[in-house]
DNA sequence: CGCCGATCCGTGAACGTTCACGAGGGGACC
DNA sequence: GGTCCCCTCGTGAACGTTCACGGATCGGCG
């Protein structure tokens, strides 16, 4: 039955190829694959066929045969934030180490959004890497008994493995360099409500405490991920509160927007106001004044949660240790 | 044989669930997806049994039968660099809508890297899109007939799709802008040595003849795509020709480099010399002063360029029109 | 001339899932 | 009581590839 090759609506198969080449199945699969048990020439003739009728090879077919071609899934919330693309880098660098896909989603910091990418991910990855926000039960719903890896998650967290930072040692060395520059009345401008507070606003309210500093609620304001969020938050604790004297930012883009705010209102920083940041994105050092903020490794964090997944996926442990930790430090440049 | 599932090296398969629950794989699969064609009860003693057995659904025998999962891979250089962070946002954003899924490598601007990105990708994916810096037959080579979208490639493109920038009425706006200031004596920092100039580079100096300035190739440095390579570019530059009254840089990082080391010389920006970008980074709002930049809407990038895997997925048609053409407009800040 | 090894190639089976089809049982309706 | 239909469930086949094995051919050597 000669053409009915043409006729066939999906893709050439290894069968088209082979019956266009006269030879079988396996000899075609030898020339594709280059094994050696093949004759140069026929390699080449198979070669031919495949190519005139465009054939690839089902990468489903596939690694139905084959094992050990891993794709973990990357969920993270704001490709704009520069702070995820560098935690990015770190997974794409150890995931090409070891020849392993990343299929990258983003939440945009959104509950539905989150667990949307984690259903579509559930059955497309061999494991998930990721920031989330709701709760285990909710994850472990969605999840079907796939490898996770919490990205920044609190210490109280166990089913699933986990990549931590240290924000308590950080907030530690922000506020001990406010102190240590005369600070007493410290304000902050939180990534989160004050209902569901963040790990770094309670590291923050901590670090008060310990050094008998007069402290208020009113003194942390909630803040956008973003420049704009920061600007708009420092507003509203400047109107509230004109008497700080330092303000510490949940992340750098607030903090950025933290200062501008205070420019405009012809505040000067560090002398009027001392901004610190949190994140240590190189943006800091090209504003002025330069930022100083809690650098944290960002690729590191991306490793290291790769390597989890690795340790998962081998051992089908569930989570040994109590995650990774990665600890930041401080970099004192000019807003502080 | 009983047990024997137990003794299995692999994963749990649809057969050991089935036979858990006391059914048949059928059964299994429409308690899995669910159908609707089963009793509740079963399907939720079927859902037990492959709860407890941490049952996942082979993506691969999955992807066998069902057609129409489409995975594409996104290469891209530097994933630290804003602007392709912004162009990933607008391929997942478009993706997401169609279902498809996004496997990301970075090649880091190398092109051993950006080969074998290809050639890992080219049996992972249904079509790649991105940036690249290999010549037509060598990507051809490596693709065995894979849909492929280029990114910013020059017009003289057909055989692939591609999603191009309007560079030439960029740089059109750009050096009109600074002519109307009344500069004359205009130099440029390429991101590409002068042997294999950049297509900004060539619209550069084509605006330079077009409005009868002066012209010096030697006012062309050569700087790498970051901010410390705009800093030692503009460095050089002005001590071979301090009479330079403005810069164009390839990209906004250098632009940013550039205003560095211009200030760091004590010369004033803009006044004593101004400086304009390419991209439009939210950044150059942050610095001082704000940079003037060429805009391009990155996000649209992204988007027209899996708008065209689309099509060429659809029908498989070679490139029909000549690629997706996207507009840049001038931001006229501080800076220029 | 017969045996043996090397080289090249083909045939069934298997990977794990879904599709098409059909079987069995039970209730409703004539 | 028989027929028909609906609901639930199971069986063979197929998706496209690779693996394990075996067969054929050819040259060399005793």
């Amino acid at each position: 039955m000669p053409g009915r090759e043409q006729i066939k609506a999906g893709r050439a198969t290894i069968h088209d190829v082979a019956a266009l080449a006269g030879v079988s199945r396996q000899t075609v699969s030898r020339a594709i694959n280059d094994k050696d048990e093949i004759d140069p020439e026929t390699k080449e003739r198979v070669l031919q066929a495949a190519r005139t009728l465009g054939y690839r090879p089902s990468r489903f077919a596939r690694g139905l045969r084959r094992r050990g071609a891993v794709t973990v899934g990357l969920v993270i919330s704001h490709l704009t934030n520069p702070y995820f693309p560098e935690v990015a880098a770190g997974v794409l660098e150890v995931a090409k180490e070891r020849g392993w896909q990343v299929i990258v989603a983003e939440s945009h910091g959104s509950a539905d959004a989150e667990i949307e990418a984690l259903d579509t991910l559930s059955h497309q990855v061999d494991a998930i890497v990721g920031y989330f926000d709701s709760g285990d039960e909710l994850l472990a719903e969605h999840l079907t008994g796939l490898p996770l890896v919490l990205l920044e998650r609190g210490p109280d967290q166990t089913r699933f493995g986990s990549v931590g930072i240290d924000v308590t040692d950080g907030m530690r060395q922000a506020v001990a360099h406010l102190v240590a520059q005369g600070h007493e009345r410290i304000g902050m401008l939180d990534g989160a409500p004050a209902d569901n507070p963040s790990l770094r606003r309670l590291a923050f309210l901590d670090q008060i405490h310990a050094h008998n500093l007069p402290v208020d609620k009113g003194w942390v304001a909630w803040s956008s991920h973003d420049v704009a969020g920061g600007e708009v938050a420092m507003a509203e604790l400047l109107d509230a509160h004109p008497d700080l004297t330092a303000v510490v930012g949940f992340n750098d883009l607030i903090a950025v927007g933290a200062i501008r705010t205070a420019q405009q209102r012809g505040l000067r920083v560090p002398d009027d106001i001392a901004v610190i940041g949190f994140d240590g994105l190189t943006l800091g050092e090209l504003i002025t004044p330069t930022l100083t903020s809690v650098r944290i490794d960002k690729g590191q964090v991306g490793r290291l949660a790769v390597d989890q997944v690795a340790r998962m996926l081998a051992g089908q442990d569930p989570p040994t240790s109590d995650g990774a930790w990665v600890r930041p430090d401080l970099v004192v440049r000019a807003s502080a």
